[in-house]
DNA sequence: CTGAAAGCGCTAACAC
DNA sequence: GTGTTAGCGCTTTCAG
């Protein structure tokens, strides 16, 4: 048996209301008996259970966060700034991968209300969000990260994907480079979307038609693997000939993956085919890497997402807040283009 | 208000035990009125509270992990493991990233202890477990992964380090390299001297002197740039001529910083100077990387954490289990040596 | 300043 | 099969 309250109150021959005050530091109770009971606490090795004290207080200090990828070091490094902010704030984070799983995102996100987590952040798997309508119905506070969710009551910290696709296309047209594809991660994709939209819009700027055979899209996992299958295939679609001079891919992982395979195509990079990627990752940056890329404030968005979902949460009004976040993504010229 | 069992129970008509019967499947409970509760529950949208569940049952089907450093590809893998076995096995995780801080790794397990999880997955910090006193008292069932503590109750899950540095040198020496430096992470760490054991101890069965200044350690964060400084450092230390023509890192990471460093003072790799990293992490599989390393399983060591976790959750009695669950690493020869 | 008592939402005897 | 009740550990009125 843990020693509880009551355990230390009997010990004390107070109540178990005193020991209460006392540890929470009300300002009604003696300081001597405080000091005592906070002694007494110490000595039996007292530890506070919050479960009781959240069914009390119907709140828990927790936030769940829910990612699609833990593998993808984007995502470490938001849940970073996520959980530092909510260290500082008083909050623990419950940490869920749902490896681009609806039904396991569904599962989570139940899981997560029936823990009475006070507040919820997710990169949800898709765009379509029927399987989380418990969430749209609970009426929790939750904000969203690199995905818009146009709803009221939600608010989506995103980076300005239009402008980081648009940024992109324009360095490499300014190179020279003219035939530019795209290698994306499904219409579905919130973000996708967008950065598919920043492409055609800078194309459009340069005068440059969009190719239809140029836009293609991994499917699910958007990793190495997933981007040096695709390329491979569009490698032997084309003649040589034909073959675009540029890629811009979704995100680093596919990037990295997309190099592999023109590299394995006995083709130069960026001589042959330039490669740029999203995201910034830390491994992109290495001396035999140096991958041109469009930088997402990983860390920021995170404890943005956090902060805000904090301020959600301690204003129980009806407060309006802001349904975007945007932030500015940054090109880093490297050596793939 | 939410719905709870109560309002569903006015709802119908019925006590609310014969409620929490229905919703829990009980046997004895009519088939008809379980149906009905089911089904109003459905339409009212209800949610169990875990947290009153877990208050009367004392299990709150969580497990915390903490780990030190979420950035780390290591660690995310690791994560997985457990996640993915956490999931099949009924439980949720409570991740926790400590950042090699043992201030925050102790304000966490206690975080974790005071919400009440069911046991505990711990890479800790540091060797010296005092931060985790309360831990040790609480009693709570824990498994260790990374990190060896000799004390009963606990178990760990390592893989065997001392083979793995071993077989590094082995494999060092049969291609001709003789000077070989060990960048290691310091003196405290289990892991750490295992490694530095197997080193010495290859050096021995090679007939090789161990020579106290090709031994070095890296502080605190065992990333790129502590393995970037500190081999620059060995770098300017020796004579061109002096200069080790191997060196075994810490980890992965501490090797990729390691090849900058060379790469940069203008020496090659794996002529000049081999290199092998530990933990084999996505990115040293990739063709521009390409790095020798041993390496762990990673995902099957999160895995059997958590599934000896579990077996001792369940197994409330004094049952024995082994104090260390050891699996074997793989040499991994790449480009690098 | 302190104690008694209610109640958070749920489960599990114990009756009927 | 179903209802009643106690109680998990804690916070918080409400009295005194």
């Amino acid at each position: 048996m843990a020693v509880t309250i009551k355990t230390i109150a009997e010990e004390l021959g107070v109540s178990y209301a005193t020991v209460s005050r006392a540890l929470n530091d009300h300002p009604d109770v003696n300081d001597d008996t405080k000091k005592r009971v906070i002694e007494k606490a110490n000595e039996m090795g007292y530890q506070p259970n919050a479960i009781a004290r959240g069914l009390v207080n119907k709140e828990t200090k927790t936030i769940g966060l829910v990612i699609p990828d833990i593998t993808n070091p984007f995502f470490p490094q938001v849940a970073r700034g996520v959980e530092e902010a909510a260290a500082t704030a008083g909050y623990n984070i419950f940490l869920c991968n749902s490896n681009w799983n609806k039904d396991r995102e569904e599962h989570y996100v139940n899981a997560l209300l029936q823990k009475q987590v006070d507040g919820l952040i997710i990169t949800p798997s898709s765009e379509d969000l029927g399987h989380l309508k418990k969430l749209l119905k609970s009426k929790i506070k939750a904000v969203f990260i690199s995905s818009f969710i146009p709803m009221e009551n939600y608010t989506s910290v995103i980076v300005d994907n239009v402008l980081g696709t648009e940024k992109a296309v324009d360095h490499l047209i300014e190179k020279g480079y003219k035939k530019i594809a795209f290698i994306g991660a499904g219409e579905e994709r919130f973000a996708n979307k967008e950065r598919l939209k920043g492409y055609k819009k800078a194309l459009a700027k340069h005068n440059i038609k969009v190719r239809d055979e140029f836009i293609t899209s991994v499917k699910r996992s958007y990793d190495q693997e997933s981007g040096y299958e695709l390329m491979k295939k569009i490698l032997t679609r084309f003649d040589k000939s034909k073959l675009p001079d540029a890629v811009i891919c979704y995100n680093d992982l596919l990037a990295l993956g997309t190099i592999q395979a023109i590299k394995e195509a006995e083709l130069r990079v960026p001589e042959d085919i330039a490669v740029i990627g999203f995201d910034d990752i830390s491994f992109s940056s290495l001396s035999e890497i140096k991958l041109t890329t469009v930088a997402q404030p990983k860390y920021e968005m995170g404890k943005l997402a956090l902060e805000t979902l904090v301020e959600k949460i301690k204003s129980n009004s009806d407060k309006e807040f802001k349904s975007q976040i945007i932030l500015t993504p940054e090109l880093k010229i490297r050596k793939t283009t």
